[in-house]
Order: structure tokens, then sequence, then C-alpha cells
DNA sequence: TGACTTTTCTGACGAACCGTCAATAATGTT
DNA sequence: AACATTATTGACGGTTCGTCAGAAAAGTCA
């Protein structure tokens, strides 16, 4: 009973592992059930008993993906001292994730076609939707203990998840588009990751947030956190 | 001679105008070739006689998106005076496009997936590069107008490229996010569009650019302009 | 007009993929 | 060992892609 059991779990991830290694190096369209099913070699109509379609396995990677993500906050933000300082560290964090990760950023970005999501199952979505619910509590409740401590004050009409809505589209939005558009230097773009980094800082001054630091002095720390978070974010698998 | 050719060139225009339809009300893999003939009423060979995958027409599409957007960035940098102004304009006819026009949105997102672009003819990729780079060039030469009118400081080390596309990134990243997140409202971001708009006001103070106003005033007059913008973008198609 | 070349159009075709399901094999139970 | 349950298989029908030889239409010229 139980070894099987434990055997059908494994070949799962297996399954799962394989899925992402194709889908990573040859796309979303190289990925089929009859490739699968050969090179697991196993019939397909078993892939089939594992899940019921090609989107599912997309939705249970990029389901992984933002957990793994979800973790990298979890770390950033305790490896970070200061209101201010925490908020940075996820930022570096996310920037970690699209570069050193990206094969969790690209899954993670195919679940945002519409075709996939639409026909992953319901149970999954609402993991999805927790996961990302999470995420957001954790990076909102760096804001709200900025507002008790003081050093920050948000303006009236704009929620703690508004307000990192702003920095959650800067951030998403320059990778998406880092990863998605072929030749961002040929149109005068040199260094892009520093330059939305420089915006974060910027738009943090913006909105007054405590303490006030040169952006070189940031970059110097940000160096040394970005370390820490790159050795666990890879030990963990 | 010329009777044919201008017959072929119409039915391009319908393979198109029909193409959009299909993928805006069920979705890219609604769209086949196949159906694409059927409803045209013409055979199948004959619509590849015009593109040559399916790929292609998607791509061409894209770019008529990326067109009209290019024309709505130069009307509303007419419809404003003074550099940030302008640059607000700008992000006001972004919102525009990617709510009002969302199908040219939704469209120009299918061109990010790699296996669209990629599949696409190199020609028509040129294109869409040029017609992204006179886009950045309208933007980017707002920023340089701000500076020469010492509106605007920029600070070394970041290109007037770099800079706009901070706000790319930030604007950008909350329509794809907004378009492909189910329900930011259930993770309490209840008015996403207006929470970047104060974002991108933020950020303007955060860097300095003159002259200052509340963002209650520049909500006003967004609205003004907004209904200006909207009037250009539908009646010239 | 009629005989011809050239261009355009057609739809049957092979290949690839999806998801199903009756039949078969393996495993568990008594 | 006989039976029940669960897992596995791969052939199958259906859909889509992109091709291409041959049919139809348009253009050319005596």
């Amino acid at each position: 009973m139980t070894r099987k059991q434990r055997e059908i779990q494994e070949r799962e991830q297996q399954i799962l592992a394989l899925a992402r290694a194709i889908l990573v190096r040859e796309g979303y369209q190289a990925l089929s059930m009859d490739r699968l099913a050969a090179e697991m070699e196993y019939a397909k109509g078993t892939i089939y008993n594992h899940f019921p379609n090609k989107e599912e396995i997309v939705a249970a990677l990029a389901l992984k993906s933002l957990e793994k993500r979800r973790k990298m906050f979890e770390r950033a933000a305790l490896l970070a001292q200061g209101s201010r300082k925490r908020m940075t560290a996820i930022g570096c964090a996310c920037d970690i994730y699209a570069s050193e990760c990206c094969e969790h950023f690209a899954v993670e970005q195919m679940l945002r076609i519409s075709a996939i999501w639409e026909k992953s199952s319901q149970t999954r979505q609402k993991l999805i939707q927790q996961c990302e619910f999470r995420s957001m509590s954790i990076v909102a409740g760096i804001v709200r203990d900025a507002q008790a401590a003081g050093d920050l004050k948000l303006p009236v009409g704009l929620s703690a998840e508004e307000f990192v809505f702003g920095f959650w589209s800067l951030t998403y939005g320059s990778h998406a588009l880092i990863s998605s558009s072929p030749s961002l230097a040929e149109i005068g773009i040199e260094n892009p990751v520093r330059s939305i980094r420089y915006h974060g800082w910027t738009l943090m001054n913006g909105f007054g947030w405590q303490p006030l630091e040169t952006f070189e002095q940031t970059e110097a720390w940000t160096a040394e956190l970005a370390e820490g978070i790159v050795k666990h974010a890879h030990e963990d698998e």
C-alpha cells in the first residue's frame, strides 16, 4: 500500500522536474504529453493519471515557483533590519528571483497567460491565490511596521497593499520587460536592473520613508545582502 | 493588375480584423487557420498566402497596436503643456490604452510570449522594434526637454531612457498585473489604477520634477485630458 | 477572340498533438 | 488460490498545423 503510493508521489516529482527542464530549455510549445511520456518511459495514460492536462502541470510548477519566492521574501525580511532596509531587501530578493532563478520566473509568467490559468484546476487556483496573498502579507506587514514605527506615513486613501502594489508593478514590470524585450540596450537602456533599483529608492524617498540613505550606501549593503539571499535560495532545493 | 492587388490587400485587412475579433473574444487558442479560412469563406491555402503562420498574424496585429499607442503618445504630448504635465499625459495615455483599447493591449502582451515573437518574421520584428524605439523617443524627448528647461535634473549615471524605463515598468507592470491577476481586490488592492497614478506622481516628486502640484490638482486636469485622448483614440479607426 | 503564360486559389494530405477508454497487468485482500 | 481493486497501457478519434500538386482565374499577346 504505502510503497506503491510513495513510488507514485516520487514519479510525480520526476514528471515535474522533467517538465520544468523542457519548459526552460525549449519553451512552452516544446512541452507535450507524448514527449513527457516517452522520456519518462511510461505510457501517456500514466501521465494523465497524475495531471488532467498540460496546463495543470504548468500550474503546479508555477505554484512551486511562487512558493520559492515567498520563502525568499521571508528570508530577505529576516536578513535586514529596519523597515526601509527590509523593504529594500524584498526588492533585492525579487531581482535575484528573476535573474538567478529565472526558470522559476519564466514559469510564473506562463501562468499569467489566460489559457493556462483558465484550464488549471480550481483547487490549484485557490492555492496559488493563497500563496500570492501570503507574499503580499509579508510585504504589507513591513509597510505596517514602518507606519507603526513612524518611519513612513501613508497618504490617506492608499492602503498598505495599494502602496505595495506600486513597488510590485515597478519590479514585476521591469523583469517582464527585461525578459521579453530583446533589445533594451538598443533603445538606450544599458543597465535596466540598476535603473529600477534607483527608481525604487527614489520612490521610497518620494514617500518620505525613513531613514534616508544615499543610493550608494544602499547599493553597498544590498550587495552583501544579495549573497545571503542567493545562498539560501540555491540551497533549499 | 491593380484591381486584383487591391482586392488582396483588402482581404488581408479583413483577415486581420477577423483574427483580432476572435483573439479578443475567445483568446489565443481559439484562433486557428482552419477557422479563419472557414469564416472568411476561403481555402486555408489562401490564408497561408497572406501569412506564413499564425504567429505572424498576431505579430501583425501587435504592430498595429503598438503604432496606435505611439500615436496616442504623440497626441498626449501635444495636448499637455509643460514637461511634467506632458509626462503625466503620457501615463494617462497608457492607462487609456490598457483599459479603453484593451484588445490592443491584450494582443501586445501576446507578442511578449517568446513562442510568438520567435516565429514571427524578421522584417516584422524590425518594424516592431522601430516602433518601440519611436515611442521611447517621444518620452525620452520630454525628459530631455525637461532637463533643458531646468524642470528636472537627472542623477548622474542614469540616461533619459533609463529614467523613462522606470515609468514604463511601473505602468506596464501594473496593467499586466491588473489584466492577469484575477483577484487584486481580494488581496487588498481596491483601486489599482489610481494607486499607480499616485505612485507615478510620487516618483516624479522623488526626482524633483518641477513644477510641483498636489495630487488632487493633477487628478483634476488629468480627467479632462483623458476625454481628449479617448476621443482621438477612438476616432482614428 | 482564342491560345498562351502567370498568378491565385483549393482542399486533400501527412505529421504532431490532445485527451479518452476498453483491455491488460500489477497489486492487495480474504 | 480465487477474487477485488488499482494502475498501466497504447490504439483511437478528433483537432490543428503547414504543404503542395493540380484546378481555376487573371493577364498577355497575336
